[in-house]
DNA sequence: CTATTTTTAATGATTAACATTAAAAATAGA
DNA sequence: TCTATTTTTAATGTTAATCATTAAAAATAG
């Protein structure tokens, strides 16, 4: 079926940045970005994709992808 | 702030699929598919756009991306 | 070992997707 | 231009699920 993957990891390590320090300048809480962080959530607001992408410099793309299976 | 920008027309486009068809396709209902081909809403559901994904058999970085502004 | 960070759990509030129905607007085809 | 099809807008209601908060457990760092 095929499912929507979050990969924050990489880019976390890339800017050097805590999940604390990254969830209180996106703006959400640390437990919540940790649920965000381990795809523990199956839909995400636009406001908040965008404070991850502005905060982490990145693309969409760069931490969400579609995992097709088989 | 910067925003996130859904486009899917593009691929629709490359795609030769209408907004009925892919609504069908991907499972919901056109009237909600229009809204979110028109950024009407403000979040979205992973299955949705895993679905929306697989059957315009792109990436997620192809319909979703970050707009910062200045 | 101890302090810090991260994850899990539980509860509750609020937001908003999505369905449905109906109608209006836009587009396409003859 | 007229008509059929497609797309968009609007309104209402249900349901899903983010996100906050608190607390505790687990993992990691020093």
């Amino acid at each position: 079926m095929g499912k929507i993957v979050l990969r924050l990891d990489r880019m976390m390590v890339e800017r050097k940045i805590s999940l604390n320090e990254l969830a209180e300048r996106v703006g959400i809480s640390n437990v919540n970005l940790s649920k965000i962080k381990n795809n523990k959530v199956t839909a995400i607001r636009f406001s908040t994709l965008a404070a991850i992408c502005k905060v982490l410099e990145c693309e969409v793309g760069d931490i969400l992808e579609y995992q097709k299976n088989d």
